[in-house]
Parts: structure tokens; sequence; C-alpha cells
DNA sequence: CGAGTGTCTGCAATCGTTTGCAGAGAGTAA
DNA sequence: TTACTCTCTGCAAACGATTGCAGACACTCG
């Protein structure tokens, strides 16, 4: 095959030459904040000139010289669960409205591949970031804001505070799941949670426990188990354990859809119908939950706001790194579908007295 | 808030100075091609140092010079399509274990983004392209080899020939969707295809189209449909379009599964049971659609695989653009669910003498 | 006419690496 | 000793842009 070499690019020097001036001029007249240095009259030769030699800039040597490399890390916990695409989709999309190209990396959940792509970042020179897979206590995200490397947590954040985030108002989710269950009259509610080191899980976690006690509900020991991951697998191994000690519950609130799909997976394991026996609710309205059998009733959550937002609070933060720091709370609502019913009596197959009651 | 001033991170020159040798010398033993350059002494010694200062090689100086980036740009036409998420993450997950980065950008489907983001990735300077949002005729695609550089199409290709690329065995795909229904007893079968301006789209409904014939089934006009885009509403409105024709099939092959998805909508609106009065099956084996309702009898591919594959070519690629073009193609495997069942007898409701007969 | 003011453009250094070339030095052989 | 080879290291020029500084020039005003 033959392969036609194209001349080389034109840079900065070639323009410059064509239109008979210095590159730094030509540089001046490319550049919006010095664009205005520079006569229109000239400015518009120049631009004429670039435009037909198809002068693109060359973002590494610029970026060489002014540090700036436009260009912002994504760095997400597993893009296979299907709440980060639409953040990621739309975080990528401002970006790009501004300019800043997007380097993804998924961290597959481990902690020495975290600290590797966020080092791997920094080498390049990135702009920001915009950490989804960030722990309660992340020491790498520490080291961020210490070197003032302009940051945005989504979704997730981390203990202390005067770290810039999006994320979902969890207090109010899980009110909203409770309730729900509340009004429908159960009253014996198990709860599935997620892994105590991210903030979702600690926060829905807790929310739980506090709202039982402000809604007058028994303390029920063990009803509550919080799984060690955010996948089915755990949701279904949680829901294992709560079951090996209490059968009473007739519902169960789960932090998060996959580990609801992973408690429906287990009652169906067990022959229990759901709704019927045990009502389920996820959280995050995963794409595709409403057509699943039951069709799971959960929080939905803002994804594409939270992908916009966590972008452009990076954009203001790389651009005015001395705004006082923001923290964006969204508000999640929930969708009431087919996997939520009234308790019905079933005294027949449960009772309170199955053993290790508290 | 107090932010501490990081010094400066260390470059070659200090390293150099330190280590009480020219930067050039740094420079080698840092570069695993040059590194028998220097003698074993002095490069342990100057590893140390650079150890010591906590060098980190500048990649924008790096690419400057040598015009490689270690970055290639990841175009995908809809992230939230829950097949390109697993490609996508062990793509970047092979590429990152050979130091490649990956630039991801969304095309949402629109041509004109897609020229855009390849555009800016070119720019760049990537150092190749895994392109997923290709269309049959794609003048990006053609532009980019073109100038030589390094490209691998996944998932769909191109209609010209000799274009690298890791994709499906569609035709084993359709025939065994097909032989699936006709082993279930199925004999009016009717499609529907996905957009003609994708390969897959194309390959998919030229299979259908040949199989039937060499299986001896009527050639059924109208039976077969295409719709627009990959997704629910269009499937569920090309199975719209085929019902005002005929109402006589007990079966629907879809080319995706959103559109099979859609297809399904369309049924239930109808109050036809799936797969009681009519089977369905889809493409792809997304993420839940075993769960999903009715459980979706689908094709699976080897998505890991494809991300795998496509990240190897491109850097074979790009390590030796001289080799012969590759394109693979990966077998997918029928998966059978809930969603497919003989047909019935159904004469009650359906005749063949519903109107517009062939 | 000279000084002062303001606007525009050019000069040259710089960002951090890489790499062709040449030179230094050691070693070998005649 | 001289010439030659070989191995290692240094020199300096790129790569392509940005930017502080200063000079050129036109213009106004006294």
């Amino acid at each position: 095959m033959i392969v036609l070499m194209e001349p080389p690019p034109a840079n900065i020097k070639d323009v410059a030459s064509r239109a008979g001036v210095h590159p730094s001029t030509v540089s001046r007249v490319l550049n919006p904040a010095t664009r205005s240095m520079v006569s229109d009259h000239l400015a518009r030769k120049i631009l004429a000139v670039a435009e037909e030699l198809g002068y693109r800039r060359n973002p590494l040597a610029a970026g060489l010289r002014t540090q700036r490399t436009l260009t912002v890390g994504i760095v997400l916990p597993d893009l296979t669960n299907p709440v980060f695409p639409p953040i990621v989709r739309n975080a990528e999309h401002t970006l790009g409205a501004q300019g800043y190209s997007a380097i993804l990396a998924d961290t597959g959940n481990r902690r020495r591949r975290e600290r590797a792509v966020i080092e791997n970042m920094k080498t390049r020179r990135v702009d920001g970031l915009i950490v989804a897979a960030a722990r309660r206590k992340d020491p790498v995200v520490d080291d961020c804001v210490e070197m003032g490397i302009p940051l945005v947590l989504v979704n997730r954040t981390v203990d202390k505070h005067h770290v810039p985030a999006v994320i979902n108002d969890d207090e109010l989710g899980i009110e909203l799941a409770l309730k729900h269950l509340l009004d429908l009259g159960h009253r014996r509610i198990a709860y599935v949670g997620g892994p105590q080191n991210t903030s979702t899980g600690h926060t829905r976690y807790r929310s739980f426990v506090e709202l039982r006690k402000r809604f007058g509900l028994a303390p029920d020991r063990g009803l509550a188990v919080n799984a060690t991951d955010y996948k089915e697998a755990a949701g279904q191994d949680a829901l294992r354990r709560i079951l090996t000690r209490r059968r009473d519950f007739t519902a169960v609130l789960a932090a998060n859809d996959l580990l609801a799909l992973g408690c429906v997976d287990e009652l169906q394991a067990r022959g229990l119908a759901c709704p019927d026996e045990v009502s389920v609710t996820g959280y995050n309205d995963m794409p595709f939950v409403d057509r699943l059998d039951p069709p799971l009733t959960t929080l939905h959550i803002p994804r594409e706001e939270l992908g916009v937002q966590a972008a452009n609070l990076l954009l203001e933060r790389i651009r005015q790194p001395d705004m006082p720091i923001k923290q964006l709370r969204l508000e999640p609502r929930i969708v009431v579908r087919g996997s939520t019913a009234p308790p019905r009596l079933r005294r027949d197959r449960f009772g309170s007295s199955t053993g290790i009651a508290s």
C-alpha cells in the first residue's frame, strides 16, 4: 500500500513567516487573552493565513510552556456499574464544550490502581480531576488537595470537609424510601447497606439508623447488615446473613440497586415472593431497573446533572482556585414500582420466634 | 486555608546535577531503549538519585520532542449503551498496562461531534485511536488511515477493507438466532434491524435475508424493517410498522438488545404476550437482560475480549505500522432465556388474511 | 523641534526532553 | 610510541509554543 506522506502540520513559525510577522505576534492573535494586543488589521490577516495553512496549535508545546494542558482526569471505581456512564458522559461533554479533554481511568475498585492512575494523571499534568472512586478516608485525594490540584468528587465524598463535591442527598433519599415503606404499612424493615468505607454506604446506613429511631421503630438488632461491595453477590450475601437470624421482616431497604438485585435473588432462592411476601427498594434508579422482574422501586438520582455539575465545579476551581469550596447536594426522588407493596399477614411462614430473636 | 507550596517537581536537570552528570546521560538511563548505552555503575547511581528526588518525566516535554504521547483516543457513539462500558474498561486497562492513557469521547451518535472529537484528538497528537462509532462510510476514519494515524475499529467497521478492526461474527450470530427460532418451530419470523449506515446493522440484515433464503423460508415481504437507531424507541417504532402490515409472525429477531426491548414494549402495548404469543431475540447480551421480564434470549458477545483485542491490535499497529492489517472476528454464542418459546397456534387472534398480505 | 505618551510588534529566554554527533579516555596491537 | 577501536559521556540543537521586556513608530502638545 502506498502511504501518502502528508506534509508536517503547519506550526506557528510557518504562519508567522507566511504572514510576514514574528511568531510571537501570531501567538498573541491566536490566544484570546492577548488578542487585543495586536491591531485588528494585522490580526485578521494572521487569522486568514492560519486558516489557509490549516494551522492547529500544538497542545504539548503550549502546555509545556504554560503548565496548562486543557486536560482533566476522570477516575471511576467501575465503569460497568450503570450509574457511572451517564455521569461520565455528561461530564465529558461539558468539559469538551470548554475545550477540555477527559482522560478516563477505571480503578476496578482497587486502591493500588487508584493510586497509580492518579499518579499517572498528575505526571501528565492534568489541569484537574473528577474522582468518583473516593473512599471516606482517601490519602490519594488528600495528596491532591494538599498539592493544590483542582479536584472535584462526584457521587462519593470523603470524611474531611472542604473538598469540593457533587453528591446526592442521601439522608433525604433514605427518608423517602423509608417513608414509602412505612406508608405501605411495613414495620419490620431490614436494611442491606453498602461498604462503610464509602461515604454513600456510611451516610445511608447512619440515616437509616437515625430515621428508624425518629419514626419510633424498634432498634431491631440484626436487621441491618452492610455489604462489602456494591455488587449483586454482596447484596445477596448480606440478606442471607440477615435471614439466618431473622425472618420476620416484610421489607428490605437496600442502599443501592445492585444490592437490591442481590436481595431479590436471595428471596427468590428461598422461595419468597417479591413484593408479595417481601418488598425491596433500591437506590440509584439504574437504567433498565424499570423493566426488571419485578420492576424495582428505587431512588432516582439526577445522573446527568451530577456529571454536568461536577464538570462545571471543576472548571470553576481551575479558573478560580481561591473561590470558597462548594459542595452540591442533589435531591433524589423516589420512583415507586412493582417491587414494593403493602405487607401481607404471613404468620404461617414467618414468626417472631424463629430463634436468635433480639 | 493555608496552601503549602510544594517545590516544583524535580526535572531531568536536577537529577543530572545532583548525580554529577549531564542531562542527556540521565535521559538515556531512564529510557529503556538507550539504557544500555551507559555503564551499569553510573546508571545505578542515576536511578538512585532520580528515585531520591522523586523524579517523574514530563510527558509533555518528551512528547514534544519525540512526537509520541503515550496517549490513545477512544471514540464512542454512546457510553450509556451498556455494550460499551465493558469494552472501554478493558481497552483502557490493557492500554494502561503498557503505559498508555486513554482519552475518551462520546459522540452521542452525531457525525459533527465525531468529526470534532477526532480532530481534537489528532491535534492532541494521540498515538492512536480506537473507534467504536464508525459508520459504514466514514470519511473521518478514511482521513485517519490516509494520514497514517494508527487506528482500530471495534464493534463496528467500515465498508472499505484494510482497516484494522475487532468485530463480531454477525453472520454467525444471526444464524444462531435464526436456527434457534427455527428449532423451536417458528416459521414466520419478523426482523427488526439496526441502522443501515452501521456495519452491524447492514451485516445483520443481509445475513438475515440470506439465511432466510438458505433455510427455505418464504421471502416474506414486509416482515423486516430496519430501525433508524439502536434505541428502544426506534425498535418499538419498527415493530409497530411491521404490525401495521402483518400480524402473522410468531417471532421477532432483533438486531440488538435495545431494539428487542422496544419490540417487547410494543408487543406489550398491544396485549401480545412474550414469549407466549410472540418470541423475541436480541443481540449483545447486555448486562441485566437476564433479569428482565421476560429474560431476553440473545447473543452473547465477548465484550471484554473486544476491548482487550482492540487495544492489543492498536498497540501492535503503533509499534509496527507496516504489519499487514488484521481483522479479528469474534464468535458470539446464543444464550437462550425466557423470551423465546415454541409458537402456539393462535388462529383465534392472528390470521394470514389480515389485510395487506403479500 | 523636542519631549512625552501610547500602541503595536519583535527579541530572546524558557518550558523539559531527546538524540545526532563528536570527543574523551581506555585499551589493544603493531 | 603511535594509530586504531571501542565504550562511554557531554554538547547543543531541536520540538512548538508563550511572555516579560524593550524598542519602533506615530502622534500630540507645549
